[in-house]
DNA sequence: ATCGGCCGATAAGACGTTTTAACGGATCGC
DNA sequence: GCGATCCGTTAAAACGTCTTATCGGCCGAT
């Protein structure tokens, strides 16, 4: 009953329903005075176009997918901020998928947005495999890679120079003195995770240390707060460094955590960065140092890239947008006199 | 090119376009030979049903839409994530629409759903105005409350008893000897925030005490990390109670950085609670009581209701769904020997 | 006055699926 | 062995929009 259709609204006009149609999507080919007549009707009767019958004969609709892979994670949070931030404003719906990891349920994931016909598909790819992504293209699905690299030259990413920021955090950590780091990591199956050790390796060896012997590695299976306490202990265990790198900010605030509780000073004792900069880092009760990434305008770049490839297919010139990471230094590496007295 | 339709499917397996349909709809009414060439057709041709096809055809989707109030808050993000696996589950994507607290924005955005012919509606109202959820109704699109009480009796909604959130928090603080107890609230226009506040008053009363006089309401205008901590330099500079309760954790973490920074110690002097219990809570240097809501379960029993809702809408009884807040009790009310120590 | 061109509007078909009514063949009861 | 019944399948008509080709009328140019 609620359905009221271009027809109806035709007949209450006094025009036909393609011209209904033209002053939908080409005003300017109808008449002012007839354009001003439809949209009273329209108006008048609440006619809401039906989108799935556009889709169905215009051959491509007004939504996009997004696939995270933690949309409990800050960062995944604030680039879906983004995202939908530049769909809304360009008219296109967004429709969410979570992987929460599981390859299985990325592909499922993939198969409800082939389903709806999404114009495109932002993915944080959960593994390596460009073979779902592949198939998606050859059934005419633009897909922009969000925090990865491109697979292949013919395809649109946003990403951030992890090798970079892996490195800026370790040079920072040395800077001040320290000379042995320890480097918290999730699983070796998370490309970030690699990349950033990479870069603090990198700049371990550009101070012209030994990698192998300056740095301690501790992985755990998973970037929350409560393995990066676990790690914590391990090291309290088996002996602390002089500065801990953390893989992300959850591990480093659980990190954090489990250095207080044992009453190990930071940074006097041990000085600890971070990665990503979420709010909260600012705001733990010694505040901590991170690398910074621009969260919220990959998603929008990324969006952008995304509708421009899919609206524009002639012009469209495909792109590698690599963001550079941003040192934030607080509290957690250079210390501050009023924050140590305090305690 | 990419696009294999039912009729080929159906040419391949040498029947009608029909039986596809069935198949994919009501297999049971297949004959089990059939169906299984029909499948291996469905394989081998990489088909992939035209949800927008369908949509026309049925007249319903098999998508659902979400409006939050603020997608960067931990306690959204749970419930979109608890929405986005149960839909999941059933098949169904989740359309995410941000309204960002702007009443503009929440209505393009139910646009949109309208014009996707949604299922069904999830949303968190960001005012107290039924007007424009009655018109989905009236579209034929059910509309479930979330994290608000229901507008009408014919409605589902699924939300938390925030009186008794509020009472617990300050029920709590006055067992510990506290007297005087200060309210640290987002803008009165957020219902949350005021019913918190009466569950706190109505905690005062029973312990005997006067609100008026026994209560200090500090009003920031956002519920903000930063705003907690500009609320803590004021009560800083008036006086302190002996125990504040946050109206949420981003607040209360705020709050407890400027109290650590300015030396004070919690809670030996100054207890603080908070609510919502998000995962940074009980990661915080000093681990911060806090009010827990079942998050992630609000997400996941208001899709529930939707869909059965959507699917049964003769045996559906519309419920409106009240949950307990529960009391979490960590260092920032009862401290630890052990962290006073450390620090 | 006639014709070509142009602008605005229309008629009708197509998009891919679902669904209803109808159909043929086999089974069952008698 | 005959009519009634049932099961599995099919043909064809929708769903609401977009689009292509067409048409009518008006203007200016000849």
């Amino acid at each position: 009953m609620g359905t009221v259709s271009i027809r109806e609204v035709a007949a209450r006009a006094g025009v036909s329903p393609g011209t209904i149609s033209n002053v939908l999507n080409r005003p300017e080919r109808v008449a002012p005075e007839t354009r001003e007549r439809v949209m009273r009707a329209i108006r008048e009767l609440g006619f809401v176009r039906h989108g799935s019958a556009s889709t169905l004969r215009a051959g491509h609709s007004r939504t996009i997918g997004l696939s995270v892979i933690d949309i409990g994670n800050p960062f995944f949070t604030d680039v879906a901020a983004g995202v939908e931030e530049a769909a809304s404003e360009l008219g296109y719906a967004v429709i969410l998928g979570n992987s929460a990891g599981s390859r299985d349920k990325e592909e499922r994931n993939l198969l409800v947005l082939a389903e709806q016909r999404v114009r495109g598909v932002l993915i944080t790819p959960s593994d390596e495999d460009p073979a779902r992504l592949d198939a998606l293209r050859e059934r005419g699905i633009s897909v922009v890679l969000v925090d990865h690299p491109a697979h292949r030259p013919d395809q649109c990413a946003v990403a951030v120079n992890d090798l970079a920021g892996g490195q800026m955090a370790v040079s920072h950590l040395l800077s001040l003195g320290a000379r042995r780091i320890g480097y918290v990591t999730g699983p070796r199956s998370i490309r970030q995770c690699v990349e950033r050790g990479q870069g603090a390796a990198q700049a371990a060896s550009a101070a012209g240390l030994d990698p192998e012997t300056a740095t301690t590695t501790v992985e755990v299976p998973a970037m929350t707060a409560r393995e990066g306490q676990r790690a914590a202990a391990s090291l309290l265990a088996s002996g602390l460094p002089d500065a801990v790198f953390c893989a992300n900010d959850l591990l480093a605030v659980g990190f954090l955590r489990e250095l207080l509780r044992a009453g190990v000073r930071v940074p006097r004792d041990v000085a600890l960065i971070g990665y990503d900069d979420i709010d909260f880092a600012a705001a733990s009760a010694v505040s901590l140092s991170s690398v910074r990434q621009p969260t919220h305008r990959l998603g929008r770049i990324a969006t952008e890239l995304l509708l421009d490839e899919c609206d524009n297919p002639d012009t469209h010139v495909h792109q590698q947008v690599m963001f550079q990471p941003e040192l934030v230094v607080r509290e957690s590496t250079v210390g501050r006199t009023q924050s140590q007295e305090g305690e």
